[in-house]
DNA sequence: CGGCTGTTACCGAACGTTCGGTATAGCGAA
DNA sequence: TTCGCTATACCGAACGTTCGGTAACAGCCG
């Protein structure tokens, strides 16, 4: 059976971010992907390594692509835009039963690419939302202090939800998304 | 050289947010305590789990005797209380240079044992907060609400920081504690 | 068409290394 | 001498990785 790259990586993405790096042993991910150890180095000749940045490039072409695109609709609402996009989050997350890719590959001795793919996710992710934030008619310095607070609060409700076992949390904090970057 | 158990706990919580559970390696642990692998094994001899368990367990006592304890202090105000607090969370973390120790353990394949545990941790912590929310006038769920938010901050805001490299995210949701706790 | 060649996808079996963990002996203090 | 503790040496298992090879398929030539 021809197992498809975006298959693959899908099932790769959660496995990382259920185990971390170091967790994710290659024994776990020949299983889940249902492929032979060899076979994967077919596929990413770097190894878990590469696996992994495979995994984080196709969370910033994500997030690039799908989550912040309905940020760019100038022809809805600005509230209908972030809306969209928590949408998108909670698919992604599911509901907050899914860990955080940033979390899981940032921990333990990942490598400097890893490491500077994560900071370049996050760094577009705060940058576009500010931007968003900054349209609706915030100053640039508030738009960004809102933005990296939106982003903390999904980061660190992902965790309470995990320590939990409880998606409720998760959901609480993408409820109050909008009002939190729009209100007050 | 003979080392203290609060000295090896210390060096244990260190290189365990570090690397998290699995990351950690015996190797990395014997280099960093100076102990020898069967030396640990006859100050731990249930091994790496124990190690988990006991850097755990010394968490939730610091937490309940160091961190928590200011919020009780009903001679003071509420907010020089949590401020009291703050203070303990930045010694802790160093300023959010040092990673959070219930998202490293909690990640990966931890024990059941140790998943209890960072639970408990957890509910310590909103409990208490939220208690003393509460006392300082507000409703019990607004109180838990708040609680439960500002946990979310503050883990959310050690991940931004890791990724970042930047202490200043962790900093500033560190100093607006008290008002997002206290405040509207 | 049949036969040859190259490419792609995959796998079983092993590689050397490191893992967590253990047996045993040595050392200093009481 | 005994006891608490540490170090050396070692173990089987699992780790990430590599090798040799098979099956399937396409393209090209005769």
């Amino acid at each position: 059976m021809v197992l498809s790259e975006e298959q693959i990586l899908v099932t790769l993405t959660d496995v990382f971010r259920q185990y971390g790096y170091e967790g994710a042993s290659l024994a776990a991910i020949a299983e889940a992907t249902g492929l032979a150890k060899a076979s994967l180095y077919h596929r990413f000749p770097g190894g878990k390594a590469q696996m992994a940045e495979a995994v984080m490039d196709r969370a910033r072409v994500w997030l690039d692509t799908v989550a912040l695109v309905p940020l760019r609709d100038q022809s809805l609402p600005i509230r209908d835009r972030v809306l969209a996009m928590t949408r998108q989050l909670d698919a992604f997350y599911q509901s907050g039963e899914k860990s955080c890719l940033l979390d899981a590959l940032s921990i333990g001795e990942a490598g400097s690419a890893l490491r500077r793919m994560t900071r370049d996710a996050l760094d577009l992710w705060a940058g576009e939302l500010a931007a968003a934030v900054a349209a609706a008619g915030y100053g640039e310095e508030d738009a960004a202090r809102r933005a990296e607070r939106a982003i903390t609060l999904v980061q660190g409700a992902l965790i309470v939800s995990r320590i939990k076992g409880d998606p409720a949390p998760f959901r609480r904090v993408l409820a109050e998304l909008p009002e939190q970057l729009l209100g007050g």
